[in-house]
RNA sequence: CGGACCGUGGUGUAAUGGCAACAUACACGCUUCGGGUGCGUGUGAUUCUGGGUUCAAAUCCCAGCGGUCCGACCA
């Protein structure tokens, strides 16, 4: 469904809000939050709480449509659900008094009260439930990529983990628990798929973690980084894989390593410790919320039988600021093309370089102009190393001596002369 | 939720009991023009809030609010 996806864009830098800062903020230590903050992607209102300005709502926007492709692709459809849930919802699931980050208030007037919703069980469950299900109905998937509200007790990391947060969670409602399982693990398929697109994907391990009450284990997909709060198990051992030089790359996070310390796939004991920080999970709810709220489907015979569900997680911010963890350099970030808000950084220095704006315009190219006059060559690199654009384009005395122009790959140390003729293919 | 540190122009810092200073950003002028060019002029702060001590508080004390980090917690 394209009519979701974000206009191809252009931008000239002498509009575009705001200004990049010189200096990192003073109250953010971690490597996202002072890259995102500095090159003006995002600006804190408070602990954990950030506004997405034009570059990282652009960022937020790329990454969203790689989810909801990916989303459409396992089958699902995209609803949006509301913020403010009732308080009767969570007494059901008995989730209002032990959901230990639930944002509840009341209505200054009939003061009633409510949860801001931090997830959507308690809807979604009553909501598919007001329909007659029938077992011609399922499998059903349901997504949505909406805020969520936690009253996290320490907000920490800069976007890795706030009190509010943009979250795709999608929900699968199944007629028995092995139709749950065969879409459990296509969804792990499509996950990767998502954290591959965006750049992560040779950092991004599923782990086992744990299950809670429901199953032995649950999985996650946590991000290797120094920045991550949590810990997880690499397993090194070569066991069955002779033919590599990796080891079985099974991971476990600690929670579950603490008790049961060999991999459960291969049984092997040998592994890396790593940092990680969770930017997506996946759950088998059975009948954990259907249940309390009635939600049954009627099979062949006629028969009302509970709906197995099951729900999957992907936190848009975390993920961002995952990238950028991932992705910089003590200059600033480098976005994989993918997510990048725009394709090209074209610098305009001792001449212009309109035409060459107006023709990569024509062609369709997602181009950041720095057209600004008053600001020197120095500060426009500085800014273009910071902002991370994939291709940095330059038309200048020096090279039209040499009848071309200037590109330069960020993060790459040299920069090439090409003919203006190959500039599109040479950024395909 | 326990502990530590912190709160000064938009941003980053200085002043540790005695005229709130500097850099940057911003405005204007000149200069420069391939890695934050140099110079001048100007705008911009009730020093987080409230209370206390003192002749005098950004500075010391108390409380609150806010921020970061460590730990606990984390469907």
């Amino acid at each position: 469904m394209d009519f979701f996806n974000v206009k191809f864009k252009t931008m000239r830098q002498s509009k575009l809000f705001p200004k990049t800062l010189r200096e990192d903020p003073k109250d953010e230590v971690s490597i996202n939050a002072k890259l995102l903050i500095r090159g003006g992607f995002i600006d804190k209102l408070m602990g954990g709480v950030y506004s997405f300005l034009p570059l990282g709502f652009c960022v937020l926007k790329k990454i969203e449509n790689i989810i909801r492709e990916e989303m459409e692709a396992a089958g699902g459809q995209e609803i949006l659900m509301p913020v403010i849930q009732p308080k009767e919802n969570w007494l059901i699931t008995k989730r209002w008094d032990t959901y230990d980050t639930l944002f509840k208030f009341a209505s200054f007037y009939s003061k009633t009260e409510f949860a801001l919703g931090p997830t959507h069980e308690e809807i979604i469950s009553p909501l598919v439930g007001k329909f007659s299900l029938s077992y011609k109905n399922l499998p059903l998937y349901l997504f949505q990529i909406q805020t969520k509200l936690r009253d996290e007790k320490r907000v920490k990391a800069g976007i890795l983990r706030g009190r509010e947060f943009i979250m795709k969670d999608l929900y699968s409602f199944h007629t028995d628990e092995k139709d749950l399982d065969r879409y459990y693990e296509k969804m792990k398929k499509h996950y990767m798929n998502i954290f591959k697109k965006c750049g992560v994907g040779d950092k991004t391990f599923i782990t086992f973690a744990s299950g809670g009450t429901f199953s032995k284990y649950s999985h996650e997909f946590q991000t290797v980084t120094e920045a991550g709060e949590d810990k997880i198990f690499i397993c090194d051992s070569h066991a069955g894989k002779q033919n590599s030089n990796k080891g079985c790359q099974t991971a476990i996070n600690k929670e579950i390593f603490d008790e049961q310390n060999f991999c459960p796939v291969c049984k092997g004991k040998k592994f890396k410790e790593k940092k990680a920080i969770e930017i997506g999970n996946i759950f088998k709810l059975k009948t954990k919320y259907s249940s309390p709220f009635g939600l049954k489907f009627t099979d062949k015979d006629g028969n009302n039988k509970d709906v197995i569900m099951g729900c999957y997680g992907i936190g848009l911010g975390r993920l961002l600021g995952a990238i950028v963890e991932v992705h910089h350099d003590s200059k600033g970030i480098i976005w994989p093309e993918s997510v990048s808000p725009f394709k090209i950084h074209l610098l305009e220095l001792d001449r212009s370089v309109r035409d060459l704006y107006a023709y990569l315009n024509k062609n369709g190219i997602e181009v950041l102009y720095d057209d600004r006059k008053d600001v020197t060559a120095g500060e426009k690199f500085n800014d273009a190393d910071l902002l991370g654009i994939p291709y940095r384009v330059i038309v200048s005395k020096k090279t039209l001596k040499a009848g071309k122009i200037e590109v330069k790959k960020r993060g790459s140390e040299k920069p090439k002369l090409i003919l203006k003729k190959d500039l599109l293919r040479y950024v395909k």
